[in-house]
DNA sequence: TATTTTTAATATGTATTACATAACAGCTAA
DNA sequence: TTAGCTGTTATGTAATACATATTAAAAATA
């Protein structure tokens, strides 16, 4: 074929960056005829005029992040993505910098108060005696770690009440993130304002304006202990003054 | 050098996956080093055993999430990736089913509820005066689209308040999304409980609870309008009922 | 000497070919 | 019918060759 590329594939560095966004727009089509099967890569290459190299490159880096599978024989097929299902190795690249970590740990505070509303939405009585046996086992739990897990299991559980699945998938990621960051020497549960038994109570005969303050108010020294670790100065190391 | 491989790759499906992990392997001990700077493809085949073509398709995948660079001549670099920097091609292909839009739907409301106390600690006069001006354009807006825009140069601005980079990119690509979900109306904003002019006055004079109170009712109507067009039934189209 | 131009070297980007491998379908034999 | 064999197919991997952009060194010009 021998088909000469001059540069003159506009605005995208590579082909490959190209070639994607015409797959994606490929995809759209193909998704408004309900159609979730790709052509084959041989044929693709064929269509978009480059070769399978550059083809493969670009649904492999659709697969990561996670719009569409390849199998053998099978070939390539659409599939419905996990928002953040691309997050996890970018997070596990250790790459993120403090002011990118601090941004999550805000963004986990800010859904914790702002999920009330949700969670009352969906609430059940099996929920609430869900949360008052972790609660029960916090109170017979021997050592730290033991006191630890069942903190985030108390914390896990309200996230899945939300009945938000993405919500739950950003959750995990953040909560193995932050595990180093969590307060979590022997007394941090006299330093709490209002405990986990608080929150419950909330929920059973509160309201989401409720509930709201008093999970603002749980994660009291969530909110101090961040100011602490990763206080947002710039890169001089000062705080930035405010006008 | 003919390497012959048995599939003996464990747990991961291709290669070219295993490798992408092994780079990240690599990459977080570079990053412990501070160093930068990748190896060059070839070298990088050496070192792993496989073909430079799979290091190649392994690098671009790690491209696509942003945790790298590459430039001709120059070679391969480590950057800070952005958190949601790999949300937009997936936002953007159509593929997400209703469950995930709906599930981001809910994430806006309840950034936008829980942001209060970031906005707080930020806020100064300056912001005050940039929101009421934007309210005094409102009030003299004349077409819809022009109420539109102001209205989210608003809400956009409330993100911008908090200093967190990463929700204000999360932001952006949502309100992308969901201009189309929006409650447009001619009379919207007869609709509304609180008024953005209200929302300020909290803002000045409030707390971070009482914004969030504020919030909340000015919200009232993305929140009910979630119920109807975004409802949370399962793939029999029927609600699904609690226990 | 200082500055511009040319040239050469280099690592990534793309194309081509060849073959390995897993999965599937169809066939055969028990 | 069912178990096992066999060939086909599309993806997965390897190897090679060359194009291209970028940098740096070398050469030419002022």
């Amino acid at each position: 074929m021998k088909t000469i590329h001059t540069t003159d594939y506009r605005k995208d560095r590579s082909l490959v960056e190209q070639t994607q966004k015409d797959l994606l727009t490929y995809i759209a089509n193909q998704k408004s005829n309900d159609n979730s099967h790709m052509p084959k890569e041989n044929e693709m290459a064929e269509i978009l005029g480059v070769s399978r190299v550059v083809v493969r490159e670009a649904l492999s880096r659709l697969r990561a992040i996670g719009v569409l599978e390849t199998k053998r024989k099978k070939g390539t097929v659409l599939v419905s993505p996990r928002i953040f299902g691309s997050l996890k190795p970018i997070i596990e690249s250790g790459l993120l910098e403090r002011d990118s970590l601090r941004d999550l740990y805000e963004l986990r505070l800010m859904l914790e108060i702002g999920m009330a509303d949700f969670i009352f939405r969906q609430k059940t009585e099996k929920d609430i005696e869900a949360l008052q046996e972790i609660i029960e086992k916090e109170e017979t739990a021997k050592t730290t770690e033991e006191s630890i897990a069942l903190d985030i299991q108390f914390h896990s559980y309200l996230y899945s009440m939300t009945k938000n699945a993405s919500l739950s998938d950003f959750h995990f990621l953040l909560e193995k993130l932050f595990a180093m960051y969590a307060p979590r020497t022997k007394d941090y549960k006299v330093k709490q304002v209002i405990s986990h038994a608080g929150l419950v109570e909330v929920l059973r005969f509160g309201s989401p304006d409720s509930f709201r303050i008093a999970m603002r108010l749980h994660l009291n020294t969530q909110f101090e202990n961040m100011e602490k670790i990763l206080d947002r100065t710039d890169t001089n190391g000062k705080a930035k003054a405010n006008t």
